[in-house]
RNA sequence: UGGGGAGUAGCCAAGUGGUAAGGCAGCAGGUUUUGAUCCUGCGUAUCGAGGGUUCGAAUCCUUCCUCCCCAACCA
């Protein structure tokens, strides 16, 4: 098969392809593209972040250029290496490879130098207010804010103090450096920001070294310009910060630290997907809170979760480039993404056998000792080659398979229907067997023999085809199913005096005690199989041997559960 | 009575003055040893609204409306 990865449809160019190929036509940066994955070393990356990651790495390797992955480390009190790690590990898994790793951390001594700079031009001063007069001297969005008595210090006061900070000599929030900008301006960004806040607090990776630490707005630019960025492109709620990010860097007036042309700062809407909170705060409460086991639980939008829950990288960058890149707010149907998920797996999952929920049975006219051994294809492309499979005599069935008063276009099994087993053979529900309970606990039906393989070698029109385990054969295994973890579109809209949390989903886990085909004890954790008729399977980390344990990646698509459901009212 | 953005079908999203792409979802058929896949067909989208310019406007001008972001020593 030579059409498995289809070239991708020619699709029109999006904004940020449009200024790339300007840039380029122009010769702004010589040919160069280089862009930058900024992520806080202090959570787990989601799949917001892949759409993100998805767009820089892609858009340099469309145009030559490169990424950077720089950890955006400028808050020691948050951050940590075991984020790092993981950020790491999701990229890479994506399937991208970074032209160079860096931390904002590596350029504290170049943040400091040009922060001198500024304070020796006169542009940026020492402020002594407590962060409480800073709020209040900063006004609000109707009322413009007033100057820092602390304003008008002289360059060679305010650098003495800034020196000092450097040396330790005051108490943590103190003093801050500030530039000297706009206290009028109706961009509260522009109103003197913060540069430098006094922390002493440990930090990853320069340890002690540090007494004061640059903020966002500061950091971010200048280190997107000692890196040579071209296009550094972050979400909209940036967009009131690019005069900030444009001023910090045009305030080298000789040229002496950064090269040109100066980055550009781009935004673009961020994800949000239905039925999914994806605020890195939300997401910890899930797991604190225990509505989930771990940031990698298969039910969070985390990369790590998506992986666990069976993922593939291909389909996550399908996703992202069918879901477009715009500056408008969006709620994305998450049916998307489970659409490119179900377009990858549909090709390349091997098929398998499983039952769900067994039900027994009895094919009456076979012998106990009968084996019959079938060969069977692992998909509906022959190359994938196939494997062998035994019938006997008790076989299991799925549960919802057998209905003993079905209702209208029912085929599948029921009281005198015939069916068959896939791969196998034909049998004719003859008897239905209940408990004390009155509830069905075995079938016993007899076989065509003529109809082994599959086929009624009459020509006898059969319409229901089920999956079926071999009782004698058959493993046992845990199945894992997922639901959504909202039952809410959108769980952040709440109504007056509810809480996100209302809408959580009770049922977005259930575990089933399942039989699988034998060939199943061979699978890995990671490994991945279309379950025939009920969805897309991957082996999860907690197998162990001899107990295997499943999660269901994604369901088939299911119209006749659509047709029952209407039917049912 | 601040600043910055955005409004094209249920959800995304092309379109850049010449008469509204595509995908997802949905609906209807066909094929089928997965009710899957695959194939075919199906949408009159008041292009947020009004006014204007023009032979011609989603695209230009204008007024208005709606939604989002900003007042951390977070990023």
């Amino acid at each position: 098969m030579t059409d498995v990865n289809p070239a991708p449809e020619p699709r029109s160019l999006h904004f940020i392809e449009e200024i790339v190929e300007a840039d380029l036509a122009s010769a702004k940066h010589a040919g160069r593209v280089l862009t930058r994955f900024p992520p806080e070393p202090n959570g787990y990356l989601h799949i917001g972040h892949a759409k993100s990651i998805c767009l820089n790495f892609g858009l340099a390797m469309r145009y030559g250029g490169g990424t950077n992955l720089r950890f955006d480390d400028t808050n020691p009190t948050k951050e940590d290496v075991e984020y790092v790690d993981s950020i790491r590990e999701d990229v890479e898994w994506l399937g991208f490879k970074w032209a160079g790793e860096f931390y904002a951390s590596d350029y504290f001594q170049k943040l400091y130098d040009y922060a001198e700079y500024l304070v020796q031009t006169g542009k940026a001063y020492v402020c002594d207010l407590s962060e409480a007069e800073i709020r209040e001297y900063r006004g609000n969005f109707h009322a413009p804010g007033k100057d820092s008595p602390f304003r008008t210090r002289s360059p060679e006061e305010n650098l003495e103090l800034f020196r000092r900070m450097k040396a330790g000599e005051f108490e943590d929030g103190a003093k801050v450096l500030r530039a000297k900008i706009d206290m009028q301006s109706g961009n509260m960004n522009l109103r003197d920001p913060l540069m430098y806040r006094i922390r002493r607090s440990q930090h990853h990776r320069t340890g002690d070294d540090w007494l004061i630490y640059p903020l966002y707005d500061y950091a971010h630019g200048v280190s997107d310009a000692i890196e040579g960025i071209s296009h550094s492109i972050c979400t909209l709620e940036f967009e009131d910060h690019r005069p900030l990010y444009e001023w910090f860097l045009e305030q080298d007036l000789e040229g002496k630290f950064f090269q040109r042309p100066l980055p550009r700062q781009i935004e673009f809407a961020r994800l949000n997907l239905t039925y999914t909170v994806m605020s890195k705060r939300r997401l910890l409460e899930l797991v604190n809170e225990g509505h989930v086991k771990h940031w990698d639980d298969p039910r969070m939008p985390t990369i790590c979760g998506l992986r666990r829950r069976g993922y593939t990288p291909e389909s996550l960058r399908a996703f992202a480039e069918r879901v477009g890149v715009a500056k408008r707010d969006s709620l994305t149907d998450v049916a998307l993404l489970e659409h490119t998920l179900r377009e990858d797996l549909e090709q390349t999952a091997p098929r398998r056998m499983a039952v769900l929920r067994p039900l027994k049975v009895v094919i009456t006219n076979m012998a106990p000792a009968e084996r019959h051994e079938l060969e069977v294809p692992n998909h509906p492309d022959p190359l994938h080659g196939t494997r062998s499979l035994f019938l006997s005599r008790e076989v299991f069935i799925e549960g919802e398979d057998f209905e003993e008063v079905p209702p209208k276009k029912w085929f599948r099994l029921a009281p005198g229907a015939e069916v068959r087993l896939k791969g196998a053979c034909l049998i004719r529900c003859d008897e239905v067997i209940k408990n004390a309970a009155g509830e069905v606990v075995e079938l016993r039906c007899a076989w065509d023999p003529a109809s082994l393989g599959g086929d009624a070698p009459d020509g006898r029109k059969v319409r229901g085809t089920l999956h079926w385990v071999s009782a004698a054969h058959a493993l046992n295994a845990e199945v894992r199913l997922y639901d959504r973890l909202f039952t809410a579109a959108n769980p952040m809209d709440v109504p007056e005096g509810g809480d996100w949390r209302d809408t959580l989903n009770p049922d977005s886990l259930t575990v089933c005690a399942a039989k699988v085909e034998a060939s199943l004890g061979a699978a890995k954790p990671g490994d991945r199989f279309q379950f025939e008729r009920l969805g897309y399977f991957c082996v999860d980390a907690d197998t162990r041997p001899g107990a295997m344990v499943f999660n269901r990646t994604v369901a088939l698509k299911d119209s006749w559960a659509k047709v029952d459901a209407q039917s049912k009212g």
